[in-house]
DNA sequence: CTATACCCTAACGTTAAGGTCAAGCATATT
DNA sequence: AATATGCTTGACCTTAACGTTAGGGTATAG
């Protein structure tokens, strides 16, 4: 199969599989005419990267993985340890978004938001 | 003042402080040697910029929110409208993360995460 | 034969700065 | 006066993960 239909499937654009490419993260054979032809075993690569891509890991850790996904002799508890590094982040950027949001929530309450200038808002932000 | 006493008090580096003067946010009147000076309105300023950058204002929004404190004749609604966008967003992108966040952790807590290489980690990501 | 729907490479654009550079300026000490 | 230290300048490089554009080649349907 060409680019398009593996990009369809597995739900990302052609620009992020040639990208993916580009940093090895897969390979691709040719044909006579130089568009890539994909096999299965491609594609399951590529719904892998796109997978743990939407899971939040990024390109590095993708790479990783996908290093772990071809080695039959992995240990499951390398897998693990990159999967708990990234949900640790992710806690710690749930948290902070929260705290973002909190303030944001509070100075919303406070501003009356008529036609006058006088806004708690802007305040808060200048003092 | 200069640049870097400004930099220093509203917590930024010299570098974003000519980075958002190049995007236009603030400008600066020019000692005799060229070096920036600034006035305590200016320094107000920048301290706006930098509070609102770290509420999870993009730079553009900071734009808007600055023309909004300059402005002696806002209404207190538009100040609003921008805050409650930016709070969806960030109530949204929250939500998406925490999604994410459960996801990894249900798959965390079925890794055996031993010596061997069976892994549902590994498995969810190829199916 | 042409339209259109694919495919290709190469390279610049994006966000919001951070890093680094040489060169110039300023202040303090020797 | 000379030296050392440290601040300032503009300009360019780097990041992440692609998006977008330009300028083409290819395949197929009408």
């Amino acid at each position: 199969m060409k680019i398009g239909e593996v990009a369809l499937i597995a739900g990302i654009t052609n620009r992020a599989i040639r990208h993916y490419e580009e940093l090895n993260l897969i390979k691709s054979r040719r044909l006579s005419n130089n568009y890539r032809e994909y096999s299965k075993e491609d594609l399951d690569k590529v719904k892998f990267i796109s997978r743990a891509r939407k899971l939040g890991f990024s390109i590095d850790e993708c790479s990783s993985l996908i290093s772990l996904f071809d080695n039959q002799r992995r240990k499951s508890v390398e897998v693990r340890k990159i999967a708990i590094i990234k949900n640790d982040e992710l806690k710690r950027q749930i948290q902070e978004l929260k705290d973002l949001q909190k303030s944001l929530e509070w100075l919303i309450k406070k501003c009356p938001g008529n036609d006058k200038p006088n806004c708690p808002i802007i305040d808060e932000l200048a003092s």
